[in-house]
DNA sequence: GTGAATGCAAACTATTTGCAAAGGT
DNA sequence: ACCTTTGCAAATAGTTTGCATTCAC
């Protein structure tokens, strides 16, 4: 995620570039994986402490209405963001000790996604792909 | 989703079988798709008028456990229910109308995952995908 | 008869909206 | 100066919990 590039997107498109959200984007664009909203919102307030979550929301939805972050569902219903180039690259979790490490998209992925596009019709755009389980070092120990 | 099946199961493992489980049980058999809570019980009133909401979230959630239903996740942040048969932990998002779909696994991602497992050592114990896309009805308008 | 299950109401969580005040252009 | 954006408080939506009553066993 390119701070300055969204920035200037932003002006461009006539959106403010406000303190608050500033801070959100600078936030998300330091996301090492994906984020709840209150995340966001304790990391953002380091550098704008008046942050209130409301803006919080309202700044990612913009977000990723510019397709700069993308949502991801979670079990229990609740939401987490990721910056879009992380959701590019798969990404990997470890259960136990949260390391998150990315693994390059393969052709396994594009033959998964011919595939369900034959079978549903659907015209496929971007996917999110998360693996979990144990990672070397959890393993052994 | 076998009927009889179920009730037997529940009666080996203690639970009653009570009129606003089997109401409950019998929705979800019909299921054509994934339902929304609120459609289990209009749905389940017809053969148990004094069924209540908080029954069908409880009864899913049984359900669920015993691994007769799957929750899938819609985009608004609420959940529906599917017969586990029906689905296999993946799902397709239309970004027009919101659709959910789910679509079965492939070989597919089981040779993405033995490929990630052997670049990453990582032991993986179990994966999130969803696609994102226009589904044919909002393709073609 | 006993204890699990129910259903109502109330609590709770995540998210959205109304509105006066603050702030970017 | 204008008008977007903010942040609070309140509203809303989905889901869960407390508890007296009901019902399967």
């Amino acid at each position: 995620m390119d701070i300055s590039l969204i920035y200037t997107e932003l002006q461009k498109e006539g959106f403010r570039l406000t303190r608050s959200r500033r801070a959100v984007i600078e936030a998300m664009a330091r996301a090492e994986s994906c984020m709840r909203p209150e995340d966001v919102l304790l990391r953002a307030q380091e550098s704008c402490p008046s942050l209130g979550l409301v803006t919080v929301y309202r700044t990612l939805r913009l977000l990723s209405e510019l397709g700069h972050v993308r949502r991801v569902h979670f079990d229990n219903g609740c939401h987490g963001y990721a910056p879009s180039a992380l959701t590019h690259g798969h990404h990997i979790i470890c259960r136990n000790c949260q390391q998150v490490i990315e693994f390059p998209g393969s052709e396994a992925i594009g033959a998964l996604i011919a595939q369900v596009e034959g079978q549903t019709g659907f015209a496929v755009e971007d996917h999110f792909l998360e693996l979990m389980g144990l990672c070397p070092a959890c393993r052994d120990s």
